[in-house]
DNA sequence: CGCAAGATTTTTTTCGAAATATATGACATT
DNA sequence: AATGTCATATATTTCGAAAAAAATCTTGCG
């Protein structure tokens, strides 16, 4: 049995996606037109989709000028990656203070399907760099699951979805260093260590704005 | 010369004025129908304007069921209280290493209007509530102008209209006490204090999260 | 009386087309 | 050649109606 969900919600998803996986172009101009043969969707409903786009920062919107996917800039990425760390670092240490039990496994689950993956990429396996990232996602998120505001986990989901697509931009691998700074952040967190987690979560942040800033020229 | 917008950005601010004055009063159901007579805009604009807003967190949508106006509560508040502390502090202390003369023309100029309004209330004349908080709002927002990240002012402006909404919720005023908040924010930016401007931001912050917090009961 | 299945009403979701605004190109004027 | 104006084409915005889903009401049965 498929759950579908309304034909709204799949352009969403699919919107956004290509938005962060750079199938759609910085700077790219949305001409509902042709959005609506490519998403198979109508005018209004391409319409909502782009607005909430829009107020989520993914598409830029302009007054009867239409929606254009959000440029990118050396300044914004900063931008980002800064209030990275100020919010992820301090939803981290609440998450340090108050995680369970089931806060623990699940953090233990999550680190070791993305140090699988890791393993195959280090390896040389490229192929699959969107599950790769769903799972970095999905060990960042663990991480700060026990924070206890709802309010504080949903503007972080937006910001690392802008900084995904940062990194999906530039389309390296850091490789190593990034995999060992996981199992640092990862080793901190189980001993409830909040300043070593938070320094090296700030140090995870701040080395993979540098590298997509270095690849960006 | 009448510069008009568009249905849609007219009915959006409609809309989340009427969320943030209560007008709309928290759990509400949005019935597109009813909506339609209130705010005369076709379904189709309505949809992309409560998407919006939904994304924004000012409404909640339930997949086949509709929107809602996003229901309050204590945790929520707290949350919200705690992240305007944590970005706008933040932000302040941006400002004050980087503001020119610029922001402290504009800061100067924001707190004067702020103060006039402020006596205005003090002695008596609670008439205009919404000017009152609209220069309240500047003022906050004069603060933090110089913190060179259009993405902090942006999440910044989300919240505190979020907390702007539980204040007009329980319609009382702090009087003096909240008076000379503004004061000793303003005075010690003014002088690059950091130190201290952040502690009398977070006070001012974390007393009026205890007062909205004890009049909800 | 309680409860469930089916029919009716209401509401949400989606679409296509009309109305409005912007962009493009042709043509005349300086 | 540069600029401005007007007509044409293209795109955005808005609307009302059809399709799909959910909620409500009715009816029949144990």
């Amino acid at each position: 049995m498929k759950i579908v969900g309304t034909v709204g919600s799949s352009t969403y998803e699919a919107i956004k996606r290509d938005v962060i996986f750079g199938k759609l172009s910085p700077g790219t101009k949305l001409k509902l037109g042709h959005l609506k043969e490519r998403y198979q969707a109508s005018l209004s409903t391409l319409r909502e989709t782009l607005s909430r786009l829009a107020s989520e920062g993914f598409v830029a919107a302009e007054q009867q000028r239409g929606f254009f996917v959000t440029p990118v800039s050396k300044e914004d990425l900063i931008e980002i990656a800064n209030l990275r760390v100020l919010l992820e670092c301090h939803a981290l240490e609440l998450s340090i203070s108050q995680g369970d039990a089931d806060w623990e496994g699940n953090l233990v689950a999550a680190h070791h399907k993305l140090r699988r993956m890791e393993d195959k990429m280090i390896s040389g396996d490229l192929s699959d760099k969107e599950t790769w990232k769903r799972y970095d996602w999905e060990f960042h998120l663990a991480l700060i699951q026990a924070c206890n505001s709802q309010n504080l986990l949903s503007l972080h989901a937006v910001l690392f979805d802008k900084y995904l697509r940062y990194q999906m931009l530039v389309l390296t691998y850091r490789g190593k260093e990034a995999v060992d700074e996981h199992q640092q952040i990862f080793e901190a967190a189980l001993e409830r260590n909040k300043d070593i987690a938070r320094a090296m979560l700030k140090k995870h942040i701040v080395k993979g704005l540098e590298h997509t800033l270095a690849v960006m020229e």
